[in-house]
DNA sequence: ACTACGCCCTGTAGTTACTATAGGGTCAAG
DNA sequence: CTTGACCCTATAGTAACTACAGGGCGTAGT
């Protein structure tokens, strides 16, 4: 498949499928004879695994870490596991913190309902360390 | 306290407090008589919301949003309502994919220690949808 | 055959959310 | 009374996109 249809199936623009492959999280796909690039499923899951790992507040330089997991199966295991730990703190965190945002969202739909947004807490959700 | 003081109890740059005021999230703060800006425990609160809310993904409109929900207590019930339900699936998605993540850290760091990390599927965690 | 339209290419400039630097004022310590 | 750490404003630079400009490819219609 050509940039155009790749960026559609994953939503992004074809702008974007350009940037990640000149930042080095796409690889650089084969060509065919008039120049264009041809994608295959691949790109689409790593294009995907990297749109919505930005989506969950990692930056690029942590999305290599984690694309790292996925691509070099021959590298020490101690580089890895430390990669892999490192990320799974910060995962781990970030669900705590979603979760008591979540908690305290739900608790402002359920007040709504019932007429009264009085004692929202919101920030204090996130507000602790 | 003054913007220093601030900054480093919220763990952010200086620079980055006078951007957050620029921008409309911190409000102006009263100033002392040497025109030092003058910050209390509920901008350190509220910067500290802004600082978690960024890292988990959100950008600074949701993040204005979400700072609605705890300031505009007047606002009509259906537009807090709507705010809230809107940021609650986007919450309800993160956690989601973040236990995905987290789910493969975990076997990834496990497997390591078993000495393989052969069968990574990183990406497909978050390849789907 | 031709041309119109959509999509592809490269490269550069603009936007968002910071981050760093320049140029100058405040103030407690020495 | 000056030196150092901090504050102020304003502007320029960086990261991660996003939007154009200028030009080529490819095929559907006349």
């Amino acid at each position: 498949m050509k940039t155009g249809e790749l960026a559609r199936l994953v939503g992004v623009k074809v702008e974007t499928v350009l940037f990640y492959e000149k930042a080095g999280l796409l690889p650089h796909p084969s060509r065919t004879g008039s120049n264009y690039r041809a994608y295959d499923q691949s790109h689409v899951a790593r294009l995907s695994f990297v749109r919505r790992a930005r989506a969950l507040g990692f930056d690029l330089q942590s999305v290599r870490k984690l694309l790292t997991l996925a691509d070099d199966k021959e590298q020490p295991c101690e580089a890895i596991d430390a990669i892999a730990t490192e990320q799974l703190t910060e995962v781990n965190r970030k669900i705590a913190d979603l979760k008591a945002l979540q908690s305290e969202l739900r608790s402002i739909v359920g007040q709504c309902k019932s007429g009264s947004v009085s004692d929202c807490r919101i920030i204090e959700a996130l507000g602790s360390l």
